[in-house]
DNA sequence: ATAGGGTTAG
């Protein structure tokens, strides 16, 4: 039974501060040191995300900074899980008189344009970049496409490759293989297939369109398939390569052929193909994953005879091996090893043990792990915050998840994951206020741009119907379309109106705009 | 950003 309790009051609410700026938190007391100067693409980024849309313009035309694309490049990787204020700051650049947006500017803008579906605004940019004669280029259709076949239009994209040298970008084998390759990532395979036997004599195929090919039908655990299209690849006169090798290999062990996979690795190395580090890394981490964890270590060690170098992926591969079928000291072990060997950890390899304690239980190594990291120069990211917010809540320890939820805001934004995590673990304790939190959770992942799964959306908007909330109703609500603050400063009702265009589609408990004000009457 | 290894999960 769900219990109402009284609202937070408004200004302690827990997720107020996450979106500060990192110079405004409260600075602790003289023993600590000074933190080191912000990065100027951080300074440039918390400005834009405190800043309101209407003021952008002239916020960013008084701030005393040399704009270039580099540093427009990296802003914009840091707002990247805030789409619309990504959008918001390039186009406030976009009249700027001393600042020209680049090639790589105008690719980022279209991606993130593209993965909030705004396919007016992508080709609106693609205008612009022509106008401007920076594009658009091959890697601008790589990009386009790829957000095409990620919301579930591989038709659509396959369409714009087909079309894209009417756009003055050359459509060759290598633009070719780009679109296959989209394709297969995405699970498309027996798209891309069709699209390569209908064009491989117009273009050319080559091995690298075989592999592509062959690669996809291996991520979707059709490695018998995958076996096929090479047979085909052979008959038309195209030798493999190593790279075609190691793609089979994985696939046998994606399958859990371990025994195909170890007599095709037994049969790589006698025939003499020069095997690599990319080899080795594959099977380590296979035989770990099937548990067979004494071989992966023998392998490992036998790497190093044959003179093949392992790499920090290899490391990482042993790593997460040892972590998930052995035990976290015994990765640790090698951890240390690896240091001692002069490897430097990539965040990866931190991610992997941070993981490791988190599962042994071990939380506080955990956390004392992610401090090391920093030390590191290894900025923990998402991820890292992520693997800590879901074991804190899988703990049961929901308030130090949302601690660290907090925490994360002045290095980097929450992702769809982290919204997830969080939302699902405001059910567990059956609070009313538990599920208020989840509302603005809700909300607020709307307001950057992230689409809530149907599931999340019906459980939240049902939960707040049922548990009785109406009693932060206020009568006199009135729809305006003006800016409402969300608490933070950032949100508005405005970006909120978004939200029914974005679900208008089946599946969603959802009437109209009705809905959704009701919301957000519960909520403020 | 033309292909292969390492993070996460049911």
């Amino acid at each position: 039974m769900l219990t109402t309790c009284n609202p937070r009051p408004r200004n302690t609410h827990p997720f107020i501060h996450h979106l500060l700026p990192h110079n405004l938190t409260t600075t602790s007391a003289a023993a600590t040191p000074p933190p080191p100067p912000p990065q100027p693409e951080t300074t440039l980024a918390n400005l834009v995300l405190t800043t309101s849309p209407q003021t952008l313009t002239s916020a960013l035309k008084n701030n005393p900074v040399q704009y270039t694309p580099e540093l427009v490049t990296k802003t914009l990787k840091r707002l990247w899980n805030h789409g619309p204020k990504s959008l918001q700051f390039f186009k406030a650049l976009s009249h700027h008189p001393t600042y020209a947006h680049s090639t790589a500017t105008f690719d980022h803008a279209i991606d993130i344009a593209a993965r909030l579906r705004d396919y007016k605004a992508v080709w609106a940019l693609v205008a612009q970049m022509k106008a401007r004669r920076v594009g658009p280029t091959p890697k601008t259709f790589a990009i386009i496409t790829e957000r095409y076949v990620a919301a579930g239009k591989p038709d659509k994209a396959v369409k714009i490759f087909l079309s894209m040298h009417h756009q003055d970008c050359p459509q060759n084998l290598h633009s070719f293989n780009t679109i296959l390759d989209v394709l297969c990532k995405s699970r498309r395979v027996e798209k891309a297939y069709s699209l390569l036997k209908v064009f491989r004599g117009r273009f050319g195929a080559d091995t690298i369109s075989y592999n592509i090919v062959a690669n996809g039908f291996c991520l979707v655990k059709r490695t018998p398939r995958a076996l096929e299209v090479l047979r085909e690849m052979v008959e038309r006169g195209l030798d493999p390569t190593l790279i075609t090798y190691n793609i089979v290999l994985k696939g046998f062990f994606r399958t859990g052929q371990i025994k195909e996979a170890w007599e095709f690795f037994l049969q790589m190395k006698k025939r003499k193909c020069e095997i690599d580090v990319f080899t080795y890394t594959t099977v380590v981490h296979g035989f770990g994953v099937a548990g067979e964890v004494k071989k992966a270590r023998k392998v490992f060690d036998e790497m190093i005879g044959m003179g093949v170098l392992p790499s920090v992926a290899t490391f990482n591969a042993l790593i997460q091996v040892l972590c998930k079928k052995d035990s976290v000291e015994n990765a640790i072990v090698v951890f240390e090893e690896m240091l001692g060997k002069g490897y430097v950890p990539n965040s990866t390899t931190y991610n992997v043990v941070i993981r490791g304690l988190c599962h042994a239980g071990k939380m506080d190594r955990a956390t004392e792990y992610m401090r090391r990291m920093k030390e590191d120069e290894c900025e923990p990211n998402v991820q890292t915050y992520n693997i800590l917010i879901r074991y804190y809540c899988d703990d049961g320890e929901i308030e130090k998840g949302i601690e660290v939820f907090e925490k994360m805001g002045g290095n980097c934004l929450p992702n769809l994951d982290t919204y997830n995590i969080l939302i699902s673990a405001m059910f567990v304790r059956k609070k009313s206020d538990d599920l208020l939190v989840a509302g603005k959770l809700l909300i607020e992942m709307v307001d950057r741009g992230f689409l809530p799964r149907k599931f999340t959306f019906n459980r939240v908007l049902n939960g707040l119907l049922l548990t009785g909330n109406q009693g932060s109703r206020s009568k006199d609500f009135h729809f305006t379309g003006k800016p409402i603050g969300l608490g933070h400063g950032t949100s508005s009702f405005h970006t909120l109106k978004l939200l029914p265009q974005q679900i208008g589609e089946k599946g969603y408990t959802w009437h109209d705009e009705i809905d959704l004000i009701r919301m957000w009457k519960f909520l403020y």
